[in-house]
DNA sequence: GTCCATGCAAATGATTTGCAGTATC
DNA sequence: GATACTGCAAATCATTTGCATGGAC
């Protein structure tokens, strides 16, 4: 997957902040991995290549920036690292969800696309008045190569 | 809320674990604030009442303790805090399922009881094979204090 | 009495920050 | 040329760990 280099660089700009090479190389590492979920050290690491005397706190500033600007999401699998990967401010109306599948065996994660959290969230503004405008979605079992498919439950 | 002493107590003994009173007293305070998200900072200063001696470090390892045994979970809200609120493991089925709504704007955290999910989760299996055990589910929005019930969005 | 558990203090490790030099606009 | 950005090193801070003592069984 390759970045809409020019949106994001408008996208800077309109805010006043500068496009640098390190900005846009984090963004297309995050870009170019798809599948994974990088955390900033994995970053740091692959924009070295293009990059190689940027630093690891460079990496970090910038990871926060390109979130704030919801060029890149933030995702926190409670081991330790946060995760990064792209984000929906490129991606039209911003309303495309996919949620995680962790297996608790091996760590592997999927990822998972549906939108039926919609039907739960109107749900909760009806009944809480709560105005729901995002959500995040982590579904923890067994991936099919750690015995997904078996029937029987055998926990340690 | 009170904690059933004797099943907790159980729950150790099996496991060759030994019933302190420290760990009697973290229970306990989780136990009794069934509403709030404790951090282990908070659980800490809260079991200093009866536990004056009680040091951080012996918080920590028994909230992983009792993480283990399913006596509490773990939430984590990315401010920097993983927070802790009861388990299910003295609940009957442990299917009790409820799901955190976050504002946005002032950072309060509601729960919500719900189990939509169980129709996403056969999805799933079906789909994918992946056999869900677990979930979890963020909501992020605005509450009615800060204009939940607004219909025109106005961001920043 | 035997281990497990605790308290204290020191260590860890991801992330943040201060500051002087550098690049973008 | 002004100001925002970067790199480096030092600081931060939640959480973990080592070790000698204390407590549960």
């Amino acid at each position: 997957m390759a970045v809409d280099r020019e949106s994001a660089e408008r996208l800077l700009k309109d805010k006043g902040l500068k496009v640098t090479r390190q900005r846009m190389a984090v963004l297309e590492a995050i870009a170019a991995c798809p599948k994974e979920h990088l955390t900033a050290e994995e970053i740091f690491e692959l924009v070295k290549v293009d990059c190689p005397d940027i630093g690891l706190a460079t990496v970090y500033r910038t990871i926060q920036l390109l979130g704030s600007l919801h060029l890149i999401d933030r995702i926190n699998f409670d081991d330790g690292f946060v995760r990064y990967e792209m984000g929906s401010a490129l991606e039209g109306t911003g309303r495309h969800r996919h949620h995680h599948l962790i297996c608790i065996k091996c760590g592997r994660v999927l990822s998972f696309q549906d939108d039926l959290l919609e039907e739960l969230e109107e749900k909760i503004t009806g009944a809480t008045g709560f105005r729901v405008v995002n959500h995040e979605v982590k579904l923890y079992g067994y991936c099919v190569e750690c015995g997904g498919d078996l029937i029987e439950e055998k926990r340690e």
